[in-house]
DNA sequence: TTGTATGCGTTATCAG
DNA sequence: CTGATAACGCATACAA
């Protein structure tokens, strides 16, 4: 009977065995269980049960599947299995350069543990977040990977209502759920800290847009508070909002030196601000640090090769990632773990900046 | 008798239809379906192919499927329609930083069709090409997009085999397939006119390591042919293979200086490099370009914020993702299009090169 | 306009 | 160890 069945098929179904090529569809269990004359469930078992399988049979439907070209079914596989080992990454402004290190860190440590990473970022022009978690469940992800924190408690409840474990990077607003990132504030203390110690007294800070942005925040707010802790003065008009870039930190620049204000130091938002900043600075003829300190958060790690190298808070970006895949895949593997990771960070003093002109010599 | 099978279902079927919550399974058609009082056709159609369906129907099943909070399955629509909307992408070495600029102009591009994309690198340890194929394959995606161009033929015949469209990125090696990328040949070609214009006649090279990755091999040999073209010399003491980055560059540059060689140039085989070596010659206290120009080829977009400002051959990588993406939709659709693009480069000149020293005043 | 029924390719359960 | 078969959730051709 089910011999017969099988026999049956052919006409239809790649009946040379040669390959993909002959017929229209490609192979499935079903061509490799005729091929052998076995059922597709010992195929299925030969392959993802092998102990359960006899040797010679094995060997027999690994032989038919390299014959035929058999590739599995993901989504066939997905609905018997409900899971998809696939994780998905909602990044907003991918642009965000410094983001890229993090989705690297992220998909080589999730590969390892068999995930597959699942990009996906909000619709420039229509970026509704309602829509856009939505999108990304109905892949079917086992997981998920919020980079940023401003993704709206309404996507965190529908996560939570669905159960579906999921982790905020670049956060540590650990409301929602479990989140890994840095202490932003007690980033732009450090910075303040040593700029402050240094006898600097009216600073500037260019940063990125602070709208919809809470990483951008995060840092303003941090240096104000800092600035404030020591009783150093921001001067309103050395404080720009821009696009992290390295253009945009180089026309701020501009805009700045052309205001001639007093400020001895311009803290920066990132480091393509800043290496955008020292390039203007270089362009003015004016020294650094001698007349003009410049300290940044680096996200990347080319501080120690711009001219002069950039004195930065350092921010372990590919740590996060990975820090990030291990929260993720303990809660995949169905333990609890950590609800909160704070990735340490650093100040690492270059030649960028120094003491205040009016301290010198 | 319809009505009644659906009636009959509740008991184990999130019956108060208050959600995911209430029970263990999420949303369905059938739950909606149930909740409305229709049949699952009746849904599927009201939400794929609204104009099919009456119009109260229709608003009737859309406050049902928010009542329960129903997301399509991906993987059971992609076994229906046997499709899945889905773009896979290899990508060995992400780390190459500039990859990253191009996976983001291929997201939003292939976003903007309807597209997702699914990011694949080369397990590191074991980077066997079938099983890599046979991954991506497995998750059945549309098509597919190979960057770089060290994919071993068995795989692009793998893919037309089961004729899956696909583009290659980053090289204009159209064997196997449509590819887009740069002419790097007539890349070097430019760098090497300009500094034999200069007077330049002995010069160095400090490129990325060539074995496997042809994108270095190609610089390498571009830059070696346009020399001798001109009759200049490439001297093999200022001749470096590293990694490409920031640090690779800078501690390579610091040995060619201290190797004391004549060269009057050095050519290197990306920014990041090129970055590395501007910050060594710097701290050697080495003026560039009085004692020697430095130029580079452009994967970035930093080269006008280095000290000084990097002369390159400008690659635009991001209009490069574009081309490939519309290559790729158009495949998609069916259409032919062309099979090779081919992205203008450009020498930009900035201040890290002049003329050769002993030509100057 | 709506209902019904089938197929998509796997896995898993339950018999042999 | 192996075979048969029922899900899995959706789209769609065919009926009504």
């Amino acid at each position: 009977m089910s011999r017969k069945k099988y026999a049956a098929a052919p006409p239809s179904r790649n009946p040379a065995g040669e390959g993909v090529v002959a017929s229209g569809r490609s192979a499935s269990l079903v061509d490799v269980a005729a091929l052998v004359g076995v059922s597709v469930g010992t195929v299925s078992r030969a392959l993802s049960r092998p102990e359960m399988i006899s040797e010679v049979t094995r060997r027999r439907v690994q032989q038919a599947v390299e014959q035929v070209g058999y590739v599995p079914n993901g989504s066939a596989r997905a609905m018997a299995m409900r899971r998809t080992m696939t994780v998905g990454a909602i990044i907003p402004r991918f642009g965000s350069i410094s983001f890229a290190t993090m989705v690297q860190t992220l998909e080589s440590a999730l590969a390892q543990a068999g995930y597959t990473l699942l990009l996906t970022a909000p619709d420039r022009l229509n970026p509704e977040p309602a829509k856009l978690v939505h999108k990304v469940l109905s892949r079917n992800v086992d997981a998920l990977v919020l980079l940023g924190s401003e993704h709206p408690p309404e996507v965190l409840t529908v996560l939570a209502q669905r159960s579906i474990p999921f982790v905020q990077v670049w956060t540590l607003d650990g409301r929602y759920g479990p989140c890994v990132g840095f202490d932003e504030q007690l980033a732009a203390g450090l910075v303040i800290d040593y700029l402050a110690a240094g006898g600097h007294r009216r600073v500037g800070f260019l940063g990125g847009y602070r709208a919809g942005n809470q990483r951008a925040q995060a840092r303003f707010a941090g240096v104000t508070r800092a600035i404030a802790r020591h009783g150093l003065t921001l001067r309103e008009d050395a404080v720009l909002e821009v696009e992290y870039g390295f253009r945009e930190g180089f026309d701020a620049m501009r805009r700045v030196i052309a205001a001639r204000t007093d400020v001895t130091a311009m803290v920066c938002g990132n480091d393509y601000l800043a290496a955008g900043a020292l390039a203007a600075l270089d362009k003015a003829g004016i020294d650094v640090p001698g007349q003009m300190s410049v300290v940044s958060f680096n996200d990347n790690e080319f501080a120690p090769f711009l001219h002069p190298p950039l004195t930065t808070v350092h921010l372990p970006i590919s740590e996060m990632g990975s820090a990030a895949a291990r929260l993720l895949l303990t809660r995949l593997a169905g333990d609890a773990g950590p609800s909160s990771v704070n990735i340490p960070v650093e100040l690492i003093e270059r030649e960028s900046a120094g003491p205040a002109p009016a301290e010198r010599g």
